[in-house]
DNA sequence: CGCGTCATTGAAGCATCTCAAATGCGGTGG
DNA sequence: CCACCGCATTTGAGATGCTTCAATGACGCG
């Protein structure tokens, strides 16, 4: 499985590696893989050992955490995202179990490669401080939104999200199982139902994974985005969501209050 | 406001410092204030930008974010903790707002000599980054708590942290009020006081701030404490708790599973 | 002593969950 | 091409948990 020079630029062109030195990228990824994985498969389990760092470079990827039978999402990553840094710089254990929700194709970094190149390089070693910093705001706002927001406010915030993420058009498609959606923002799938439903009254109408919102203004001001809490602001420029998690890079400083 | 000799062992102790070299300390304390707040004092407002490493060393501070008129708890500190450290790193502003519980002695390290320190020792950055890597597996942690369990649950798991922390004893006190306490629970003060109500059914009794589990066992069968929410495991070794977040210290490889 | 805050208790209303059944859709195999 | 199956989604009804509003009791401080 050797690494394609254009899956290379892809990895490379991630704020996490786009500073370091050709020298120390390639040192790094040099007990790498790159592996492609079917829908369904397992990357990781909770509370196992974590070796690596992953990256994905296409497929997508869902990070649950479960507790007593029950499981619950805690973000979806598109590419090009790296996960479980945290774990992997800390050499300890995941606290969330990975699996592929669409076939992916996955390039696995060496954490003891990772953590030398660290120790190594202080600039690359600020840039995964930042990457980490930057993971750890994007939980405190999925935190947040958890804890302020009820049911159809979360879903109302995350369609505006995501409508600005699909280019701002009125209609846009969900990028994922409305049941995977409905863990992602705590609620289960018959209320994800029944809260696109209410939301009907709010000029909202689905079709299938379809979503148009008729009248932005009305939804707006139920939903109340704020930018300490959904990334992108009530003017909606930023794209990546609340709750996808870790796949977010350093914000610019002074972000819009 | 000198800096006591006594106060600068005590931060050196902190895991963040422990690893900085006698210099580089210097040089980042250099352009630090050390102060006293009053209870009730607002240290820093969300959405504000935020220009100093915060360490509290006497007192307690409550970490909160609200949206819409409602506030929520995010962390409770006690000393000795660094807090803000993802902000100062990412030279950005804010996601919660900081307010000191009772009369606190807090020193404020300046962000631009931290980043400075970090960019010039690849040993100390490295340290920063597993810092930022306890705080972010700390809000998954609280995370996974908010939405896979409920509220008696939730209140469960902490009086069992609690105790643990508190020395073991059968009988400990409730470190913040009650009203803090639900904030951080995810709860209303109302729901608190039944859930502990509840909790007789599970043999604890409470007497304002003590609170007293006659029968560890039935309440461990309730709260079923997990190592990969609740910081100490099921035998309850290791203090801290899921829910205070960023005081966390990078834990140790391979934590029990 | 009186005031204000915190904690507790009760009752009503709302949100959410669970269980159960019906609907709709895509894909397989005949 | 069509019938069938499996799965995701939807809808309904009842139970549960949580919130809100209101009132009372307990405590500490001036």
């Amino acid at each position: 499985m050797p690494i394609r020079p254009s899956d290379l630029d892809r990895v490379k062109a991630l704020p996490l590696f786009a500073q370091a030195s050709d020298e120390l990228f390639r040192d790094m990824l040099g007990g790498g893989f790159l592996q492609k994985f079917p829908a369904g498969t397992t990357l990781l389990t909770e509370g196992d050992p974590v070796d690596f760092l992953y990256i994905l470079l296409e497929g997508a990827v869902e990070l649950e955490g479960t507790w007593n039978d029950k499981a619950t999402t805690l973000a979806v990553l598109k590419p090009v995202s790296a996960f479980i840094l945290a774990a992997v710089v800390l050499d300890s254990n995941g606290l969330m179990s990975a699996h592929t929700l669409e076939s992916s194709q996955i390039l696995m970094v060496s954490g003891e490669a990772l953590r030398r190149a660290m120790m190594r390089d202080a600039r690359f070693c600020f840039t995964v401080a930042q990457e980490l910093a930057g993971c750890y705001r994007g939980v405190v706002r999925a935190l947040k939104n958890q804890k302020l927001r009820g049911g159809m406010e979360r879903l109302a915030n995350y369609l505006i999200s995501q409508q600005a993420r699909c280019g701002g058009g009125e209609t846009f498609a969900l990028p994922h199982e409305k049941r995977v959606l409905a863990s992602l923002l705590g609620m289960t799938p018959e209320n994800l139902s029944r809260a696109f439903a209410s939301l009907g009254d709010y000029g909202v109408s689905v079709s299938g994974p379809n979503v148009t919102i008729h009248r932005p203004v009305v939804l707006q001001r139920l939903a109340k985005p704020d930018a300490l809490i959904d990334q992108a602001g009530p003017t909606g420029d930023t794209p990546a969501s609340a709750a996808e998690l870790e796949r977010w890079t350093p914000e610019p400083a002074r972000a819009v209050s």
